[in-house]
DNA sequence: ATTGGCACTCCCGCCGCCTGAGTGCCAGGG
DNA sequence: CCCTGGCACTCAGGCGGCGGGAGTGCCAAT
């Protein structure tokens, strides 16, 4: 009884489970896959995968189909990453080349995703705390409002506007401009709180409420702006014609609406040595997502990932392509953005 | 025979399959509503409206269903308008009044009407076309790039970023940027292009590479900006309990993701005399929502529309609810925008 | 340890039956 | 002329029984 065998086996019924969505039985298992021995032995290791919760009958008489544990051990130990076809990378690199802007680059890219893996695709919008300001602007609006732009240097953009109860001085709001920039530039927000309140002094004192609730608004927008953004692509393939969830697909859809579970899901997920982070069925505590499994990887422009982008689909999916599915679209999304 | 009679039956029909989802028979339809005939009375009208092809039946020996036509004449001469209970109107504005800037706007007024009509809610994001600019700025990022903000007077913000050969010459900049927001501010889009090319001729020779480029920049993503965007929620109630479609939902997810056609749709859409569209099942000339109905409606901060609302949902749907919904959400949006 | 044989299980598709809701039509009555 | 009760007809859908076939578990033999 090898061990060595055994995995052999569950790879294998994994991998035909996958194509066909049929349970599947000792029989087709040697005919589909050279296996070298009997159906009878076969099901043996059956028996013991069986046994150690690898796999499932649906009911008796029936084929095996893996389990979320029998999923997790075929990720971990068993699946060799497939490599895209050369036309993929072609079409991959000149798909996002085009884009234009940040929104554009986003847009793309998950759509991309959710074509290649033909499953719903998610991608984080690059991170407002890990990244630096480029540059904040006022610009006054009438006499008493006025509206803030924060600029940072991955290409993301925040506004607020601001009422005032007095009307703006002409005079102040160059000068607060400027210093707020030589104030800001090129820091991380993590480390603006501090420089900002010094610069205050810098102030006379008539001018310091105005100068307080520029700073304070633009702390708040920071604050709020770090509740990232996420899009989505590819809902429709939930639906594809093969019954791929057993009840309906509301729960996911639900889920997926909500973007602040997504988004505390795909930073919590914990990445492997190969980069790509794993969660399969019940692992997804996210109530609706039982049935679901999310193959995500972080990106970014100069190394350290900035975000992350992830395709989501049924616990039986191509694993070995959704990975390098994932895998190829952040690399090249990581090489736009640094460019 | 009235007519007057039989435009009750047909009102009557569609309420009750609205209600019930399933094919509405004569005795049935006595017993629900006071018709104050027989059966067989209703029988005879049932079967002049099936000839006049308001209603059909799916198979000898059923009830009737409503057909587009017949909904379509409900909608247009049956159906009145239900009012909003008073707690619903106060939910609504004190939803929308949290919001904290347009994306916070939009975001919260998509929710809040899919929510209600318990169907797939989609808004338009203010037409850039029809509004003015407000500012323009021009940021120097490292010595060959400038980033071009554009700030309109509805709260949007687009940025371009800009490579250039040579670096840019400091000095230019200023005049450039106090020069642009001369020419534009509080021009609207349609009206730029002649006094922009005007304006160039205050520029040095030597500048006026530069001056070009910019201005190409901010024609060019003014009119790409022009592609508008949408905004979806809800899409989850499209796979209710009860099987509103009958093959998939797919088509319907795969015609919602593609926000050209969406937008397309949504500005065609003619409004009739109360400032309502709806079209209903095949009117939808897209692909895949010819089971469907959408009741859209324009909102704007100043009377003018500048851009849609709607909601989206079976063609057997509570219509009176559906319009009254999306006319509060688009009357309370739009006092938010020129609030 | 592997294998062929064998008895057993049970899902699933098929068929036919029947019921009940609903219809169309007709003949009689206000 | 319109409404109404009566009646025969239709047909979708639920129920039950049947049989095939795929698949299993176990055992004895190699």
């Amino acid at each position: 009884m090898s061990d060595e065998r055994r995995l052999e086996v569950l790879r294998a019924i994994v991998e035909d489970y996958v194509q066909t969505r049929e349970p599947v039985g000792s029989r087709t298992l040697v005919e589909r896959h050279r296996l070298g021995v009997s159906p009878a032995t076969v099901r043996n290791d059956m028996a013991a995968l069986e046994e150690a919760g690898f796999i499932a009958q649906p009911h008796t008489s029936a084929g095996r189909v893996p389990t979320d544990k029998g999923y997790r051990l075929f990720v971990d130990r068993l699946s060799d990453i497939k490599p895209l076809s050369s036309p993929e990378r072609r079409a991959i690199q000149h798909f996002l080349e085009d884009a234009v802007d940040l929104d554009d680059v986003v847009d793309r890219s998950v759509r991309l995703l959710a074509q290649l893996t033909q499953q719903v695709a998610v991608v984080q919008y690059p991170s407002l705390r890990r990244s630096a300001l480029r540059h904040l602007e006022l610009v006054p609006v009438g006499d008493r409002r006025l509206l803030v732009v924060i600029i940072t240097d991955n290409g993301r953009v925040e506004q607020r506007t601001l009422d005032l109860e007095t009307p703006v001085p002409d005079l102040v709001v160059p000068e607060l401009r400027a210093r707020l920039n030589a104030t800001v530039a090129g820091r991380r927000l993590v480390d603006l709180p501090q420089p900002l309140e010094e610069m205050t002094h810098a102030f006379p004192e008539g001018d310091r409420p105005l100068v307080h609730r520029v700073i304070r608004v633009v702390e708040d927008t920071l604050a709020e702006a770090t509740e990232e953004r996420i899009v989505m692509a590819g809902a429709a393939h939930l639906a594809r014609s093969g019954t791929d969830f057993p009840g309906t697909i509301r729960p996911v859809l639900e889920a997926l609406e909500e973007q602040v579970v997504l988004l505390r899901l795909l930073t919590e997920m914990a990445e492997d040595s190969a980069g790509v982070a794993v969660r399969i069925g019940h692992e997804n505590t996210v109530e609706g997502l039982v049935e679901t499994s999310i193959v995500a990887t972080g990106y970014g422009g100069d190394g350290e990932a900035v975000a992350r982008i992830g395709s989501l689909g049924p616990t039986r999916m191509d694993y070995a392509a959704t990975i390098a599915h994932v895998r190829a679209v952040a690399r090249y999304l990581s090489r736009i953005l640094a460019g």
